[in-house]
DNA sequence: TGTTGAATCCCAC
DNA sequence: CTAACGGTGGGATTCAACA
């Protein structure tokens, strides 16, 4: 390694939702089956019928069924596919066993999503061996010591281990140094490369760009002209392996907070809206209050029957973060625009974030919003004994 | 000319 | 029936309004 460059671990999961509810279901029970071993997938409300699969087993994964595409859809491809309720909570406490481990082999951690974090090993690996042979002591001790498998990528950036990770799996480490991009990473096709979705898919189509290659070696300026400035310009850094990004220990401030929901019947009623945009409202100044910030924007969005989307913001005079305040805003903006057709989806989003200013909120706000803040808090605390999902608007409750 | 806001689009997990 | 489907969050883009 040259004297500048980096050592980066991308770690990744293997069908994290899965790998995590067969362990836990094992755990709880030796005897019964590992999903792990069978057709199957976590899915949402099979109840509603409104789910997707959020992760599904290799067996599943033969029979066609991707990650994302409704269940019913998958149901068609295998109907013996075993579909299970998603369980967060199981989840997100082997994803903190998981970073725990990954912490011993340096400081230098960034968690990107519940599954997958990067390390920077460039100071510790001395430490441990060589790139390689750390990888697999710690794909090795995931599985013997937390009992699921991981794919770990190795490279000196993120995006080169990121695409590393995504290479053969389950449980292998793989490499993508600078000098292997050639064979192992402009051979794919172009959608594979990270960022690049389906709209980006569709353009470089246009252009002729297939593979990861065509996209290196097309000039950035003939990006330009089909997509937007800053995009062109990154993706086409990121197909010839350039990414000069540090893995950052701490995240940056939220920048939003949202809360959104389909509902299990479409809502043709203002009334029964509105006690929607209620306990979603709850729900989000709940949020925005432990974590001590208040919005000064507020978004309403809408999905009809036929999928189209619609919002619309307004800002807000002063600061907040109680339910009453976001609750009144959201309503006088969903008044303004529904169109009165029937409503799948309705959700509220605040943003412009900051450090709740309590001196600010004191001087502005009068009494009665005082009796709102109390009765806020009052709900929190009973969030907070009970869990969050303990208190409940009686429209929520009764829906469905 | 440059900034802000609003609505939409795009991307990821 | 052109179609069966989530929730959350960051960022860019486009256009209008405004200074």
């Amino acid at each position: 390694m040259s004297k500048n460059e980096r050592l980066i671990f991308h770690v990744d999961v293997n069908s994290a939702f899965l790998s995590w509810e067969s362990v836990h279901r094992l755990a709880a029970d030796p005897e019964s089956i590992d999903l792990r071993t069978i057709p199957s997938a976590v899915g949402g409300d099979k109840q509603s019928r409104h789910g997707i699969v959020l992760a599904k087993s290799t067996q599943a994964k033969s029979f066609g069924i991707v990650t994302g595409e409704p269940l019913t859809h998958a149901l068609q491809k295998c109907p013996s596919l075993v579909v299970v309720p998603p369980n967060f909570e199981v989840y997100t406490r082997y994803s903190e066993r998981l970073m725990n481990l990954l912490s011993e082999y340096t400081p230098t951690l960034n968690q990107f999503s519940i599954d997958e974090a990067f390390l920077d090993m460039t100071d510790t690996y001395h430490l441990f061996g060589a790139p390689m042979d750390i990888a697999n002591q710690i794909r090795d001790r995931v599985l013997k010591e937390l009992g699921f498998t991981v794919n770990i990528g190795i490279s000196t950036n993120k995006l080169l281990a990121k695409m590393a990770s995504d290479f053969k799996k389950p449980n292998l480490c793989h490499s993508l140094f600078p000098s292997e991009i050639p064979e192992k990473m402009w051979p794919l096709p172009v959608e594979e490369l990270f960022f690049v979705g389906k709209s980006a898919k569709a353009k470089f189509g246009i252009l002729g760009i297939r593979s990861i290659y065509d996209l290196a070696h097309t000039n950035v300026n003939i990006l330009k002209t089909h997509l937007g400035n800053k995009y062109s310009a990154l993706i086409h850094e990121y197909a010839n392996g350039i990414d000069e990004e540090p893995v950052e220990v701490t995240d940056p401030k939220a920048k939003g907070c949202g809360n959104s929901i389909t509902l299990s019947q479409d809502v043709i009623d203002n009334a029964i809206a509105k006690q929607v945009l209620l306990a979603l409202s709850e729900t989000v100044g709940a949020r925005l209050r432990s974590s001590n910030v208040s919005c000064s924007c507020i978004t309403v969005e809408i999905k009809y029957t036929n999928f189209q989307t619609y919002t619309h913001q307004t800002v807000l005079p002063h600061q907040t973060n109680t339910t009453a305040t976001i609750y009144e805003a959201a309503c006088r903006l969903f008044d303004e625009f529904w169109d009165n057709s029937p409503i799948r989806l309705l959700g509220i989003r605040t943003t412009k974030l900051d450090d709740t200013d309590f001196s600010q909120i004191s001087l502005f706000d009068n009494n009665q919003s005082d009796k709102f803040k109390k009765l806020d808090s009052a709900i929190d605390s009973i969030r907070n004994k009970y869990g969050i999902d303990s208190v409940k608007r009686a429209s929520f409750l009764k829906k469905g």
